[in-house]
DNA sequence: TTTGCTGCAAATAGTTTGCAGAGAC
DNA sequence: GTCTCTGCAAACTATTTGCAGCAAA
């Protein structure tokens, strides 16, 4: 869990650096994902935006999810269903684990992903970049119920 | 690396036991997914067909993914930028190996990935039912040129 | 003042659906 | 003969784009 004010921060550093301006629509959809535990869809953070900016247009937090994506601030989880979910905690690949009734995902701690990232590329020959791993499951709470 | 014919039998069986009618068009479509090496996109397989089946449409394709998919005979690997493709070799979650340039997908062999799936699963209390895990690299072939 | 950003509406792309006729069984 | 499947075209959904006005620096 980082600080998500740390997390702001460091992503409106990015923007400035770019030469990227500020403004106040771009600086909400920045909160609201660098205080995401939920790994928010596009759609989602629009709502949340709805009651400070009523006017605010879909289009433009694409825009923002966008360009904050492209600086490499946020990580986008891109599913078959054609949903997308962005992760501005930790913008770097890592695994997830996702309940498939409530939607939930959280972030699991897991050490041997390095050894296999290594491991395919001695197999394949790939020189090996990022990766993705997600675990689908049923999370305790929706287990209960 | 599993038999074609195997394959193709045993995703028509599936089709039966489900009383599913054999269309030369379902056929042709199972043709290709069980003798796929290159996890191959709708479109392709569409592409594929224009030879033997002009009139055929996108849409039967589609529809017939679909079915085989909801049987369980293939496995669909959705990317965030909206393209779907297609294994029908090993309809179960296993690791995949995606060149970002040439867009070729291959299946490594990893041993380590069971023992991960539990660890997942005590660490987080989810019960886990499947897994997606790419690595996204160059090949050896596209890093040549 | 100068760009880049926003809101709106229209365009786009991939996929799904309704319907009438064709064809598997 | 029955009922599912197919082809076509239209519908749908998530995302992107063009444009004119607005606002950050």
């Amino acid at each position: 869990m980082s600080d998500p004010k740390e997390r702001f921060d460091s992503i409106v550093k990015k923007l400035k650096e770019n030469d990227h301006k500020l403004t106040p629509q771009r600086l909400a959809v920045i909160k609201i994902l660098a205080q995401s535990e939920g790994h928010p869809s596009v759609e989602k953070i629009y709502d949340q935006l709805q009651d400070d900016f009523p006017t605010m247009s879909l289009a433009t937090v694409y825009r923002n999810v966008m360009l904050i994506k492209s600086l490499g601030e946020i990580l986008e989880l891109g599913f078959a269903d054609g949903s997308n979910r962005y992760d501005g905690n930790r913008p770097y690949p890592h695994p997830h684990v996702i309940c498939i009734q409530c939607h939930k995902i959280i972030d699991p701690d897991l050490s041997s992903l390095r050894d296999m990232t290594k491991e395919v590329a001695a197999e394949t020959g790939f020189e090996i970049l990022t990766h993705r791993l997600d675990f689908f499951g049923i999370c305790s709470n929706c287990m209960a119920e």
